[in-house]
DNA sequence: CGTTTGATTGACACGAGTCAACACCAGTGG
DNA sequence: CCACTGGTGTTGACTCGTGTCAATCAAACG
């Protein structure tokens, strides 16, 4: 089984054997966590990086009324917050929706890592672009969107992202999202969530239960959502970049 | 007069004379354009990083509906994406609202500049950093809190960090948008924006007309929108986490 | 000058929130 | 074994925030 980072970051570009086993190597601090637990909270000063190898993990926010915003999902592979610990402390925490496994990596190894591996850095800068694009499309899809198209962008995403890693059966995946998530991650109450799922169901394009999401129309659930996957970038290449970025070994 | 782009990072850690002029030399293509003005459109190629030197640009996007999102505020000093010459298309358009000055840098040429020196490139990831942390505060802004609050926020945000540039005349400064702006930034129709800044008028928080805003009661403001100047890390400092950062010469 | 762009207002429609009640299920402990 | 619990999903009735349409007004501009 292919390491879940070295599997992500190959999207981009396709990392030498020696390449996946030094990613590997900086992967030894392992943390398994039960679904709904804290990984890190807000205020806290910020010293390690996380990689997610396993589960499913979200970035969010709470206000003093006590409403909470969900402000990104991290799939597998996905790393959060390479360079945060330039800051004082973190701005947001990150909690498991669903049991997962993260790897501890400290900001020193990391930053070893990118300085050994030119190809690595070019790979964790693309998906650092990628997180950016995805944070300005949710900004999009909270502004601009009422809540059916809001819900049928989120599932067109995460459907896009597992699939790119391999991690979608068919049109068919796993999303431990209850609809309290759901609703916290496009700004509705949960009422108005459980009533746009419905919606969505008597339009033939989605069934979603038992922590499983089915896409049954994709086509009509990205013309519901007006979405388009350009924002994830999953077509850029290294290899075409080459010239830009083996200046600096 | 400083380098606007010297007087933004040196929020975050003070450069010597010599890091400034290094960041002059690069600024020499200089582009002025008027109000309303594109400077990069979505779907273009990633070519060049653009730096605001002097005015007010937004980042934006459209839906096929003819529904425009505004993502950011560029204020003097700040980047444009850094690294975006990885991608392959630029995801989101670039505009003027105000008469701006911008120096248009190759990424190769940025790259140098942060090679050579560590602390401006420590400084670069600081405002990448704050910039991320910005576009997560707004997802919170648009998904948890209704139209005022929404507002109330823009005007908190927009003024703490023209008053950490020296920006801000007291409580007074100019803020360039039109109310079809506003509305586009906070996501809501340009008659419910009249109406909300009216609202906004009629507490007592704050003056707008003229494209200048005056705060009349900060404290009243930042309760409205419940804002927390967190997320702009206006306090990390270089200075204090060096020992972080000498590592790459 | 007329023309245009932005600000303002009122009437009405509609999307979304709130409150409350109920159903369902997985644990849990007596 | 069953009652009890808490979390989740579902529904209806009502309220409220926001969008839409259309008309008017003011200021900027060629």
């Amino acid at each position: 089984m292919m390491h879940p980072v070295v599997r992500k970051l190959n999207i981009f570009a396709s990392l030498s054997p020696e390449e996946a086993s030094a990613i590997g190597l900086v992967c030894s601090d392992i943390v398994e966590l039960p679904a709904h637990r804290a990984i890190a909270r807000e205020d806290e000063p910020a010293i390690n990086v996380f990689l997610l190898l396993e589960g499913f993990v979200a970035r969010h926010k709470m206000l003093p009324s006590g409403r909470r915003q969900i402000l990104a999902f991290m799939t597998p592979g996905d790393t959060c917050d390479v360079g945060v610990t330039l800051l004082a402390r973190r701005d947001h925490s990150l909690t498991t929706l669903a049991p997962s496994r993260l790897a501890r990596v400290s900001d020193v190894a990391l930053d070893h890592l990118m300085a050994e591996y030119p190809k690595i850095r070019a790979a964790f800068r693309w998906a650092t672009l990628i997180e950016e694009g995805t944070a300005r499309e949710w900004i999009l899809n909270l502004g601009a969107r009422e809540a059916v198209g809001r819900m049928a962008h989120v599932f067109c995403e995460v459907y896009y992202r597992l699939n790119a890693l391999g991690l979608a059966n068919g049109l068919n995946y796993e999303l431990p999202l209850t609809q309290q998530d759901l609703a916290d991650t496009i700004g509705i109450s949960s009422v108005h969530a459980n009533r746009t799922l419905q919606e969505l169901r008597r339009r033939k394009l989605i069934s979603f239960g038992d922590r499983r999401l089915n896409i049954r129309d994709l086509k009509g659930l990205e013309e519901v959502a007006q979405f388009e996957p350009t924002y994830l970038h999953l077509d850029a290449r290294y290899d075409e970049k080459k010239q830009f970025l083996g200046r600096r070994p």
